[in-house]
DNA sequence: TCAACATACCTCGCGCTGCGAGGTATGTCA
DNA sequence: TGACATACCTCGCAGCGCGAGGTATGTTGA
């Protein structure tokens, strides 16, 4: 299936360090309010991956505030790269099928 | 989430009138194998569409054989539009978010 | 002639993923 | 001091996808 919000989370942190609250915001603000990943999801994936040694996560005091800031790792880079093609491999599949009817 | 095999099923049907097993190979040929929706998948799909109304059954024998062939209504067209308007979103939300983050 | 395969239909039930809802704790501002 | 924002987290349900299994008929070839 899917895996688009492990997707776009790897995305967004192989772009920049981040930590899961903002995550949630940045990712709506990116998509134009077209996908929204909540904390249920954001999270739970997170930890996944940093589990699968795809991220690490780095504690970090900021105002008090105590925050997680997650990178992306060489193995999770390579994560990215196979689930970039995979997205394109469903998107222009699918679309070949859109095309393909519409032309008949 | 997806509903990509339901937005599948009635591009094809809207093209063409056709039955399930005729279905099952078709995607897989117009997807170039890159999406492959099992039997079942394409039955229990078919069937809640007939129900909703989007699909409209006919039974024919063909070679002894019985096939029910189905084909989309004008509910199902309005569907149609729906799935494929969602869809557009999604792909150009996703999009967005993997253009955004490699600009970065 | 009979096994094996293709056609054509169908359903059950598991598994996974997404996610809403709820829960904690701290900082800030009226 | 109460309300709101920030920041983290988990539980458990819901729904969808789908593999596996089941029926019945026609065809083919050893």
């Amino acid at each position: 299936m899917s895996g688009v919000p492990e997707l776009l989370l790897l995305q967004q942190l192989n772009a920049e360090e981040m930590y899961g609250y903002e995550l949630v915001k940045r990712i709506r603000g990116v998509t134009g309010e077209t996908i929204t990943l909540g904390e249920g999801v954001i999270y739970p994936v997170l930890h996944g991956l940093e589990q699968s040694g795809a991220l690490k996560a780095r504690r970090k005091k900021v105002a008090g505030r105590t925050r997680v800031y997650y990178s992306v790792t060489a193995k999770g880079r390579k994560r990215l790269g196979i689930l970039q093609h995979e997205w394109q491999r469903i998107q222009s599949g699918i679309n070949a099928a859109l095309g393909a009817a519409s032309r008949a």
